[in-house]
Order: structure tokens, then sequence, then C-alpha cells
DNA sequence: GCCACAAATGAGACCGAGTATCAAGTCCGA
DNA sequence: TCGGACTTGATACTCGGTCTCATTTGTGGC
């Protein structure tokens, strides 16, 4: 079940701020529904468009701040895209992971680390590092896109948006 | 004329530039240099500042488009600091790699892709992405920072700076 | 060597992401 | 309700990077 706009994905974020101890001010709770209502990737300047699009008023530095504060409590991440580009996805604020991103759309996957840790020791053991993080990505085509692409139209229609 | 400071690191990259059929002017061998006279990695207002101060005069925009072509021609690579900002590193074009890069003094080593391939042909059948390249930076300690932190003085002085 | 053309360069304007400042507004607990 | 702490927005600013364009330099053909 869907209520309305507002998904739990919303209301889980904000909690996250409540047990960090933040305030859950209205433009924060603002942000958090932006944040949860994205597919794929986005970027502070995508936040904040969207944002003046529903609700006048929200200063850039606040929506950079907001960002900051999911930052540090886990709730999104930010990434580097292959262009160089900084966005941010949402994720598990839980677990230890990576993303696998569309190029295409923008459409975010989590990836957990599996076997990578065991690899990542190795690496340190064999080069003497005391390695302290790490930090995958991963570019791709989603099966979605792929599938747009390859003009199968019919099959565009089993799989969700 | 001076042949000690140029590396054999400096004519690599000379040569790579040529090979791909641009210039080696001045400017560019000298971009080459100080790329090749650096341990770790670096940035282009680096290489900027340390140009100037033995040579007068190389525009910013030079710089940056040199860095550019060397990024193109995979003689220098782009990484992503944890801290959001970007630098270079010196690195082997002919072989696909990542990097381990000591966030105390900057020095990095190349990593064999080894079993990661592997991996992420796995995320890659598992989630139905065809995924069309993948980014791993790995921050650390190195040996030496590691030796200078813990106050062992007597070991400190066998390590070059 | 000389010439014509292509490539490279530098100065500086420009841009967009992100940060710093600071005064004003809002929230919350006593 | 009151006061202090937290939050906010406007604005100025920094900084990495790009664009433009007029000038310079390198190259290949003669
Ligand atoms: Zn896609
Ligand atoms: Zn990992
Ligand atoms: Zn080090
Ligand atoms: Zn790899």
């Amino acid at each position: 079940m869907r209520p309305s706009i507002k998904s739990d994905q919303t209301e889980r974020i904000v909690q996250a701020l409540k047990r960090a101890g933040y305030q859950a001010t209205p433009n924060r709770r603002l942000v958090a529904e932006l944040v949860a209502a994205t597919g794929g990737h986005f970027t502070a300047a995508d936040l904040l468009e969207r944002g003046r699009r529903e609700r006048v008023n929200i200063g850039r530095a606040t929506v950079f701040r907001a960002l900051e504060l999911l930052a540090s409590l886990r709730v999104v991440e930010r990434l580097d895209l292959p262009s160089g580009s900084h966005a941010y996805v949402v994720c598990d604020p839980d677990a230890h992971h990576h993303h696998l991103v569309c190029s295409n759309c923008g459409k975010s996957e989590d990836v957990a680390d599996g076997e990578l840790a065991r690899l990542v020791d190795d690496i340190g053991r064999r080069s003497g590092y005391s390695i302290e993080s790490h930090r995958l990505e991963l570019f791709g085509t989603c099966p979605s896109c792929a599938a747009a692409a390859t003009g199968t139209v019919a099959t565009a229609r089993g799989v969700q948006a």
C-alpha cells in the first residue's frame, strides 16, 4: 500500500533525524520527501529546483545543509559519477554496501559488499597498507533501459519503472 | 639540458603523446615532467603552482588541457578523494587496475583488478544490469606513514619523504 | 628556408557547486 | 511564556573547471 506521496521512506528518514537528536523541521521534512521521491540519483540542484516548484521558499544553503546532515547519518550517500560530478542516492544506513548505477536513467541498486571485504583484506596484507576505507562504484545499463534500447517495446510492459 | 630530473617516466609520457598523434610541445613536456616528478596524487592547481615556480608562464587552461589529454591517454587517472575533491595519479595505461592511496601522504599504489572482475560479473548477472565500468578506490595508511605515526623515530630515518 | 594551415596557448570572462557569514526567525524545554 | 539553542535565507565568496578568442607556435609541403 501507498499512503499517497510521502512514502514510509520519508518517514524513515525523518525518524533517523530525530533519533540522532536533530530537529525534524518542515524544511528537513521537505528534503526528506524530495529525496524519498526520487528513483535514481540526484544532485543538490535537482532537489532545490523540485523543492522550489512545490513550495516557494527553501534556501540553497538549507538544501546543502540538509543533504550534508543526511549523508552524515548514512541515509544518503555521495556518489562520484564518471563525468566527475557529484550526486546522491538514498541508501540503507545499516549495512556497508556499494552502488550500481544505471548510466542511462540514473536508477541505483544497492550491492552487498560480499566477497569484496576479503579481497580488500588481501590487498591490505599484500601492500602493507592499513586500509581504512574503500569505495566501489559500478556503472551500467539497467534492464528496463536495455529493453527500451533494443526497441522490444513489448517487454517494457513487464518491468516497473 | 638536464637529464637528471626528467625521469624515463617523463619520456614515457611524451612518447604516449606522440604515439597518439599529439604534438609534444614544450608546455606538454613540462606537464609531463611535473607529473612524473610527483609521488602521490596531485591536482591541477598543484601542477600549476610548481610549474610557475620553475618556468614563468604556463596558462591555467593549458594545464587543464594537458591533464585532460593525458587522462584520455590513460597516462594519468582521475581520482575522487573521500573529501569529494578530485586529484590525479600517474598510472599504467596498459592494464585495467585500481588505486590504493595513502590518506596521509597521498602516495598511491596500483592494484591489479584480480578477482574483482569475476565479482563484478556476478553482480551484473544477479542484478540484470549490463555493467559497463566500475571503479574501486582504496584509502588507508602506507607503511612509512604508519611507521612515522607510531613514533618510532628511528625507523623514520630509513624512509624517504 | 618559406608559406599556409592546423594545433596549441594564455588571458580573462564565465559558470556552477559548495561554503562562510550573519542577522532574523523558529523551536523547545524550563 | 521566556530565553537560549538551533535553523534558516540572502548574499558574498571561493574554487575547480570551462569557454572564447585573439595571438603564437609547430608542421608539412614546396
Ligand atoms: Zn536505466
Ligand atoms: Zn565494501
Ligand atoms: Zn603515506
Ligand atoms: Zn577493476
